[in-house]
DNA sequence: TTTATGCTATTGTCCACGACATATTTAGCC
DNA sequence: GGCTAAATATGTCGTGGACAATAGCATAAA
């Protein structure tokens, strides 16, 4: 049945493996369909619905377009042309949000460049070099955040892999936690005590390393429970290791309404003196940041905020 | 417990949160609700169901009996005595595997110990402390495999939380990986070229960063592509590294078919040359190995297995 | 006794379509 | 223009039915 994972056989998904791709709902595929005619899966000899790769691709042209605040009505039915018209145009829009990098810095580029060669032992001390060069803050918001954002938009554009996305992964991730091992062994432990992890549905544990190194490096005491715990889970580490504050990482593909049910069920669930921080690309922060959770648009911001957090507590 | 009716009233949970926090799907939910007559979700003003705490604490010991290999109509329908009773049974007919271990070796008990009361960072002391007086080999071997099987059996149990086997699992990677970084800085990389990876469904790191530790401590050349690789990623990569082996990793409650048909369509896939070795506590790899791919049952096989490649190939 | 084979019950996931709460846009008005 | 109210758009939930994949079991063969 789900036998075309993505092989290069058949090229043909099942609904449970797009919505795995792609992070649109079953429910939702289905009534798009109904709505406005696409996507329109072929049908197997069973009846289930096959989704060629080609609309796969596009489904995720239009999931990246709704992230950037499309509407699907809007964008949905249109060819693949007119597609790409706009993916093109709002590429040239957010080329020049007036961040800290331009792609330009030679570090970065020179990190790229070795992801693209596939040197990945050049990649690993390359990464190591500019930790103790730049020294961790700067390593982890000049250098790693940017260096994330190309290496997504790079794997958007098809240039590079799954497979190089994956090396690169676990490269930056080995690099961060060693990072953090030393600073752990240095730094004090101080207040504040912070959970770090991820919904269940969300497998990146990049942001949360990064948010790790940096809460480390102000002295805080992190406590990391990995990606994907369940919110009874959480509530309850929280009470055993009186934690001060729960961070949480979402990555783009997150589903908002997922993101936004889920924050709000944890504030409610948790005591009130216990602080919610939520990072990460998912645009659903910016656009409707919930109630009383702390939403960190950028890893920059997390000093300050430890710096406020203290000042509020003596 | 703090079941009354005020309580019960702020603790409602809809579909969508369960699913989240049970891991069942909502399909499930409700084919459960329609066939075994649980869960039974209250309704509210608009008619969708709300599950009360405790029938979402119940849902989550069912899931628990089910990754141990009982089956829905067997569990789902019993009362929370019932369920109770089948876990201590279980108990009984786990506590004689004959393994390795019986679980005195004080070492061992300490890190059991420090788990339980919660004292985390004491574990990850205790961790690096065993590292540095066993030696890597004897650390992996000895210590972190049997204190895996001894916390998953603890967690089949009901003994430990959810969120502790997530903290112990971190707390061993981040010691492991450190392990490794060590050891890269030190030993040279020789041949063989080995890629580490899991399949898609399989989340499990720990195993695979085991074998990377005892692999590198032999001089191999490792390259671990972290978890959830397509397998088509898995052949571009091994040709674009030239890996003499690709290392995969299954945990216990892997769905034996896709095992061996991921291994067969792999093996299918992969140039002759290119062993593939399979480890894990996955037990359909002892029952029915599959052909031209090297089980490797035991941590301890990795370092004879090694010298076996190297004496093949001059 | 063990190993293969076919039968049966179980179980998760899919399908269709309708309903509706909520978010967003548009229209109307000061 | 700024603000409220109606209209529209959109995701999720509900019901019930269907069926392929899986596991359990019994029977036959080695």
């Amino acid at each position: 049945m789900n036998l075309s994972e993505g092989d290069s056989h058949h090229l043909r998904f099942s609904i449970a493996a797009v919505e795995r791709d792609t992070g649109l709902g079953k429910d939702t595929l289905r009534v798009w369909e109904r709505r406005y005619g696409f996507p329109q899966p072929l049908r197997d000899s069973f009846g289930e619905r096959t989704y060629p790769l080609a609309q796969v691709e596009k489904l995720r042209i239009i999931k990246r377009l709704l992230d950037a605040g499309y509407r699907p009505g809007a964008v949905v039915a249109l060819s693949e042309e007119q597609l790409q018209a706009i993916n093109e145009a709002m590429f040239v829009g957010t080329q020049t949000p007036g961040e800290v990098s331009d792609g330009t810095d030679p570090v970065l580029q020179d990190a790229m460049a070795l992801l693209r060669s596939h040197k990945i032992d050049g990649l690993r001390s390359h990464l190591h070099q500019a930790v103790a060069g730049l020294g961790v803050n700067r390593f982890v918001t000049e250098l790693v955040a940017p260096l994330n954002a190309m290496v997504g938009e790079a794997w958007i554009l098809g240039e590079i892999e799954v497979f190089q996305e994956h090396l690169y992964t676990e490269c930056v991730a080995g690099v961060l936690r060693h990072a953090i091992h030393q600073l752990q062994s240095h730094a004090p432990h101080r207040q504040p005590h912070i959970l770090l992890t991820t919904f269940p549905q969300e497998d990146h544990l990049l942001g949360l390393l990064m948010a790790e190194c940096l809460l480390t490096l102000q002295g805080c005491h992190c406590l990391s429970m990995g990606a994907k715990t369940p919110m009874g889970d959480m509530i309850k580490a929280a009470a055993v290791y009186q934690t001060d504050i729960v961070a949480l990482s979402f990555s783009v593909s997150q589903n908002p309404n997922h993101v936004l049910d889920g924050l709000n069920e944890l504030r409610r669930l948790l005591p009130a003196h216990i602080e919610i921080w939520a990072g990460g690309r998912a645009p659903v922060l910016q656009r409707r940041p919930p109630d009383n959770v702390l939403v960190i648009s950028d890893v920059a911001q997390i000093e300050s905020q430890v710096v406020r957090w203290r000042s509020q507590r003596p």
